[in-house]
RNA sequence: GGGCCGGUAGCUCAGUUGGUUAGAGCGCACCCCUGAUAAGGGUGAGGUCGCAAGUUCAAAUCUUGCUCGGCCCA
């Protein structure tokens, strides 16, 4: 079993077996954490003694630290996104109330908007219930139900990972005070004119009658008609070539191709790219084509002339006349081709400028040029507007052009659903009426591609313009003043971002972004709560109608716009006969963007205060509530509700890529949790580079793990060094030696290193420095130097005194220095030494290190002296290798003791060998016996066994 | 397709205004200890700095292109 000798054993069992005489570490604290089990115990512990109130209390004359929390949305259990957010959140709140800071933290939920009214919806479809038939107030108790559900869910998530905050009295967007204070900043804008109904094309489904979010559309191959149609061309004023034609009586045609003949009926413009080469040509062989010129992309030209082909059945010959740059086509006018059709309609009969369409006018497909109904396309909408051309919301919402409309309107024995197959097919109406006026070039109901359809009813979608309301960004309220994108822009300048990068993702959003649209078509959200003019249409603004609205919101929570009497709010003033009430209701980004007033502001929660110290969101949220809460502060008080802004990246699988359901590469917060606890969890979290996007797996974890086992033990053996550690055996810092007083001083350098990383919100540099100190410094040199005095020194040895008091210098410093991260870790660490039912290591601040510990030329001395333990310790390894010696014990050492700045016997120590001469560096195995307590072999030790003169003390005093 | 961000040992990260042989911790391999013991100590092997070109006496670092990945748009 072992290769002992055998008189060697012999005479180990002749001598005594000092074991017992030996101060070994002593303690109850296992090795094997055994976190998943441990952590819920000592949460219930910290909720049964209050811990959060404790810490208000404990808080209460110091300076505040407001991060105030992003709401995640109330809808299924958290992902690993969640869980690093909400520990980066709970790192930031609790290392800034180590610090003694008064650091609060009330955790929000995001509870209006669709996914909920799906949900919903889903359970009614499953029931056979339809929507339209349940009274909105029904409909909406059932989302609050829903998403009071899982906030509850959410919460207790939360908890576990160990985020601590006032989860009894979180904000909900859904409370009855924040709809009311939500409704109540929204009537803020619309008094100060920061609110206009404009239109904006959405999509809409003709089918179901309402508009489309983006997520319930989905993608389907179809086939549609495809059609080239003939604009006549009226006039180029800036391209010579084309005008001199047009003066000469030559009917000269722009091609346009489209696969929504629908879209023609409503074309109020048409769009080039300005790089883009033109070539006119004429076709030789067909009749039909006979006298007419096209105008069309050079490189489109054989596409559309495979079109011709077909249409004409034959080889159709284009004979090429001139070219031009697009650019060119600037200010110049074509006809529709139903104008002659309708003589007496102004819409047909006003001329189709041509508009530079550069940003999204290609070469890929169609004839480079580009129909524009504004009323139909985002592009189309967006730049016929800063034109000023304005959507003429010609289709009604069932998809059939209105009444009135010239052109097939409702009514007519050929009118239809624009969704309609045979509405928009090669015979159908539209083409019919195209071909008889001469434009129809091509029509082919052959035309494959991929096209939106409703998710619920797999019906095809449209875009159709409809009317919205809107915050302008680049409006002012009172002459002179700034307009919001210029407030928001200088708001941003005066935010502190961290990392740094951020500044300059928000900040070019904020530049280019368009007008605020504020309301959404649905059921599930706070009300925009306006009474619209019939006769002029603008909005009601009266403060005192205004205060009644949020009385009653205040009461009745949103509820009370769709049941109230409305001629209550409206008062004696106004007849509610004269007025629409609008049933739109906000965006949901504008709740969460209000989320600083009913939070921060409130006195529901007397430890908040505007303004915020801190926003901690994921980098989307540069679009989302860092912006939304921008603006609406922006709007309603000029400046950001935040002095500062953090973003995280994204956290990916182990290879770098986005989880997803779909994948099966998605890591599930809970089963880690369970697995190796919360702490390991929020260690990862601390350990990662958040600023960027970063991987957890299986490794990682691991590595993780491996860390805070390493870390755990370091805190075990100072808990058994440190059992029965008396006050009465402290010594104090400046009559310690050397050795601990250079440790001292690193303690206050790595102390200053620490708190300078939790003010930058530095956690992976704060976790390294401390892992690496109580590695590199502690565990590998100083523990393992003075465990000889530890063990074998008498206790009321000097030497061995300081030791403790040192490591209880330590120990109070390295437990508040873990317990943001570890959580559970710093109390069990913390109830292991000093069990107190009322007590907790998180009400503790930050340890006071004496600034006279800090010595820099002991530290020069001591990084010398450092340096040359590691030349010894390299020395020994080869004799090691061949099995001369074994215990670095053994090695007795020849080094040049000029050079060293302390005694030899201080350096034997050091170096943990037998003994040291001068002499250049050498190694060779001591002749010296072995003492049998303390194991070092001592010239004063006459056979292997014997006491050594220290220990004989110890024993025999 | 556009805007922004990123790619350094197996893993997590350092790498200052370009300047010796690109570092640390963990992991791994080997060794020691068996009185921190499912611990502790020591030594060592690992890198074309995503790829390519350019600027320069000198590039992980600056420029350009490409590529891979991410967020936000379209």
């Amino acid at each position: 079993m072992t290769d002992t000798p055998k008189n060697e054993a012999q005479d180990a069992a002749e001598k005594p077996d000092y074991k017992d005489t030996v101060f070994l570490p002593k303690t109850a604290f296992p090795m094997k954490a055994g976190l998943a089990n441990k952590e819920p115990a000592i949460l219930e512990r910290w909720e049964n003694i209050g811990l959060y109130q404790k810490l208000r209390e404990s808080r209460k004359e110091a300076e505040k630290f407001i991060l105030h929390d992003g709401p995640p949305y109330a809808n299924g259990n958290i992902h690993i996104g969640h869980a690093l957010n909400k520990t980066l959140k709970d790192l930031v709140v609790r290392s800034q109330s180590l610090l003694g800071k008064d650091a609060p933290y009330v955790p929000g939920w995001d509870c209006h908007g669709l996914p909920i009214e799906w949900k919903i919806e889903e359970q009614y479809r499953k029931k056979k219930r339809n929507k339209d038939e349940v009274p909105p107030s029904e409909f909406r108790a059932e989302c609050r139900e829903y998403a009071d559900k899982w906030v509850d869910v959410q919460r207790e998530e939360f908890k576990r990972l160990g985020v601590m905050g006032e989860w009894d009295k979180p904000y909900l967007t859904m409370d009855y005070h924040a709809e009311a204070t939500i409704v109540s900043e929204l009537l803020k804008f619309a008094e100060s004119g920061q609110l206009y109904r404009g239109a904006k094309p959405v999509m809409w489904s003709p089918v179901e009658k309402t508009a489309l979010a983006e997520a319930e559309v989905e993608y389907e191959e179809i086939t549609s008609t495809q059609i080239d149609v003939a604009f006549e061309i009226t006039a180029a004023p800036n391209a010579p070539k084309l005008q001199e034609l047009i003066d000469a009586g030559e009917k000269i045609h722009a091609v346009i191709w489209t696969t929504t003949p629908w879209t023609i009926p409503v074309n109020q413009a048409l769009a080039y790219g300005a790089d883009i080469e033109y070539g006119l040509v004429e076709a030789i062989n067909v009749e039909e084509l006979k006298g007419k010129k096209f105008f069309i992309a050079r490189k489109l030209l054989s596409a559309f002339n495979e079109r011709l082909d077909k249409q004409y059945d034959t080889r159709v010959l284009l004979n090429g006349i001139v070219m031009l740059q697009g650019s060119e086509l600037a200010g110049a006018m074509a006809k529709h081709p139903m104008a002659d059709k309708f003589p007496d309609s102004d819409f047909y009969n006003k001329p189709r400028p041509f508009l530079n369409g550069s940003s999204f006018v290609t070469t890929e497909a169609g004839t480079g040029l580009v129909h524009m109904a504004p009323d139909h396309g985002e592009d189309d909408f967006t730049l016929c507007k800063a034109n000023g051309i304005n959507p003429v919301f010609a289709v009604d919402g069932d998809g059939v052009y209105r009444e009135d409309w010239a052109w097939l309107p409702r009514g007519d024995e050929r009118a239809g659903s624009v969704i309609n197959k045979k509405f928009t097919a090669k015979d159908g109406p539209i083409c019919s009426d195209l071909r008889e006026t001469g434009a129809l070039l091509s029509a082919a109901d052959d035309f494959q591609h991929s096209y939106p359809h409703s998710w619920r009813s797999k019906a095809k979608i449209i875009y159709r313009c409809t009317p919205q309301w809107f915050v302008p960004m680049d409006r002012s309220t009172q002459e002179g003043d700034e307009t919001l994108r210029q407030k928001a822009v200088k708001a941003i300048a005066d935010t502190r971002f961290v990392p740094e990068k951020g500044r300059n993702r928000i900040s070019s959003m904020v530049e280019g972004r368009p007008d605020w649209v504020l309301s959404r078509q649905r059921a599930w959200g706070v009300p925009i709560a306006l009474f619209l003019d019939r006769k002029t249409g603008n909005y009601l603004n009266d403060s005192a109608v205004n205060a009644r609205i949020i009385e009653a919101f205040k009461t009745g929570g949103a509820d009370a716009w769709f049941n109230a009497d409305h001629q209550e709010f409206l008062g004696d003033a106004y007849n509610l006969d004269d007025y629409d009430i609008v049933t739109d209701i906000l965006d949901v980004w504008f709740d969460s963007g209000c989320t600083h007033v009913f939070t921060l502001e409130s006195d529901i929660w007397p430890s908040q205060s505007w303004k915020a110290d801190l926003y901690l969101e994921g980098s989307d949220q540069h679009r989302g509530w860092f912006q939304s809460s921008l603006l609406e502060s922006c709007g309603t008080r000029g400046e950001a509700p935040y002095k500062a802004l953090l973003t995280h990246g994204f956290t990916m699988d182990k290879n770098g890529k986005k989880m997803s359901k779909s994948l099966g590469n998605t890591i599930d917060p809970k089963k880690i949790i369970n697995v190796n606890g919360a702490d390991i969890l929020r260690l990862w979290a601390a350990s990662v580079d958040y600023t960027e996007d970063h991987r957890i797996g299986d490794e990682i974890l691991k590595g993780v793990t491996d860390t805070y086992r390493k870390l755990r033990n370091t805190f075990r053996y100072m808990l058994g060094g440190l059992s029965d550690f008396d006050e009465s055996e402290r010594i104090d810092p400046s009559d310690m030696p050397e050795l601990e007083r250079y440790i001292l001083h690193r303690l206050a350098l790595v102390d200053a290193q620490l708190k300078e990383h939790i003010n930058n919100f530095a956690f992976g540099p704060y976790m390294r420095t401390l892992s690496s100190f109580a590695q590199d410094d502690l565990s590998a040199f100083f523990f393992d130097i003075r465990k000889d005095c530890l063990y074998c020194d008498a206790p009321s040895d000097p030497k061995r005194r300081a030791y403790r008091s040192a490591m209880d210098i330590l120990f109070h410093a390295l437990t508040r220095y873990i317990a943001p991260v570890l959580v559970f870790t710093a109390e069990e660490i913390w109830q292991s030494r000093f069990p107190d039912d009322n007590d907790s290591i998180h009400l503790k601040v930050w340890p006071e290190i004496d600034a006279a510990w800090q010595d820099d030329a002991l530290n020069d001395k001591w990084a010398f002296i450092r340096e040359a333990r590691v030349a010894v310790t390299e020395a020994i390894e080869p004799l090691r290798r061949d099995k001369i010696i074994r215990s670095s014990l053994e090695a007795e050492v020849q080094y040049p003791l000029q050079d060293l700045p302390i005694s030899s016997e201080e350096f034997t120590e050091l170096c943990i060998v037998a003994d040291l001469t001068d002499g250049a560096l050498s190694v060779t195995k001591t002749e010296h016996y072995k003492c049998g307590r303390c194991w070092r072999l001592l010239p004063e030790v006459s056979e292997d066994g014997d006491l050594c003169g220290r220990c004989e003390d110890v024993i025999y005093g």
